[in-house]
DNA sequence: CTTAGTTATGCTCAACCTGAGTAGAAATCG
DNA sequence: CGATTTCTACTCAGGTTGAGCATAACTAAG
């Protein structure tokens, strides 16, 4: 039997279906380091756990569609810009059911982040701890900011671990760096969000050279304000700079 | 209401579900060209367009596994290396009934793609028409060995330019470009291999300078044997080269 | 056997990029 | 005003890349 064959003849009652959702990774620079936006299960299974947030995908929405919605439902975010990330197709990751779950990722400016966290959806922002270098990829853990471990919910670790695995990817030839620092920003909070996201340092004047050479950053004029020492040089993300 | 309480009250038979199915990408080099292989439609909707090999995915049975199966019963090859690309779930995107795809690419020797068309499963390989360079992205198309142009199935032609974009990124920094070659190869071999999926033409000397650098090829001590000029070197993929 | 033709392989050289260090500029604090 | 700290620009060595040239290795034609 051929696939269409096959397809033409596919009642779509006939076989039980998985259910499918979205999740959502919404990372944010949290005292100098990645951090994550998290839900606590309240119920069982694995309640008391934390998990991202997430929820099904309706029969006549979109994926995208459906992520934004649990951005602003689940999170109370009103914006931002989504990117599809991977989908998690493991039988038993879900105790209940077969759910199979496209993971989301979206990056916050701190202040986005902070407003996330002060609304009404009861997230936390868990630090991401991340034992491997560059893009090996492997396990991560989330703690919380005194260094207490947050236990995560169904395969939530192996979701984060990939979000940071391709964002470290993106780092070097795509704008993802800017996602995360509010419109104005110095050379140095732009480098400290790039070592973050590598997980090690930078070469100073290497960095801030790449950075200009590639057009990606315009001066703004201004100059930052409320430092101790001598204030940087203001810059804005400058999109006409080719990818 | 958090998503703890609406997964727990949530009722698998309440709501429908969109079906879940894969597709597949599979690639291989002819002519010099990147080429993929293509199933004709011979019934509604959409009969004697080319499609990718997909099927639904079972209720106990993973993504990967779901990829494997076609793989095997649609497209006639026992094993290749399947990789995830990106799932796609435009709302009507079949026009039966809403079907959500999971989309794997897995990149063929040429002796395997020979043989997969070689196979009962009635598959012709579709020369890839890429008009974009590096990873722009954007729209590609499909023609025949003789430039006729083969018309694609539902969103195949947006799955067919994610793989190219996708394979593109990798070539740099990881195994991608050996995978489409035999056990044993010749430098001008590999570098046709490069320079069909970056869709541009590579420098000799850079290029064999850093493929021997990096540590991914050992020398066999073998020629090449049947040319008309001085035999190349063969060479074979060192695993042992890190990525 | 000799020579022309063609590709493989190794070498050099200039241009560019990166990591590292140094020196002066600009601000606050005591 | 001087000490302190960070920002910014500059230089320099080392490594990588693109480009070209010389030689090696093989076949086919004469």
């Amino acid at each position: 039997m051929t696939e269409s064959e096959f397809l033409a003849g596919y009642d779509p009652a006939a076989y039980e279906r998985p259910a499918l959702a979205v999740d959502l990774v919404l990372l944010g620079i949290r005292a100098g380091r990645l951090a994550a936006l998290l839900l606590r299960r309240s119920q069982q299974p694995q309640a008391g756990l934390w998990a991202l947030p997430g929820g099904f995908v309706g029969i006549a929405e979109t994926l995208d569609a459906a992520a934004e919605r649990v951005l602003r439902d689940k999170a109370g975010i009103g914006r931002a810009r989504l990117e599809q990330l991977y989908t998690f197709g493991a039988v038993d990751r879900d105790p209940r059911m077969r759910i199979v779950s496209v993971a989301y990722l979206a990056l916050l400016p701190e202040a986005a982040f902070a407003e996330a966290l002060a609304g009404g959806a009861a997230l936390t922002a868990a630090t991401l701890v991340v034992p491997w270098a560059g893009e090996a990829g492997g396990p991560v853990s989330a703690v919380t900011e005194d260094g207490a471990p947050l236990a995560l919910a169904f395969d939530h670790a192996d979701i984060l671990a990939l979000a940071v695995k391709r964002l470290r990817g993106k780092l070097d030839y795509t704008d993802v760096g800017f996602a995360l620092l509010p419109e104005h920003f110095t050379l140095r909070q732009l480098q400290d969000v790039h070592a973050a996201i590598r997980g090690a340092p930078l070469n100073k004047s290497a960095f801030r050279r790449r950075m200009r050479d590639r057009g990606w950053i315009a001066p703004t004029g201004a100059r930052e304000a409320g430092t101790a020492f001598r204030p940087a040089e203001l810059f804005r993300f400058d999109r006409s700079g080719q990818f």
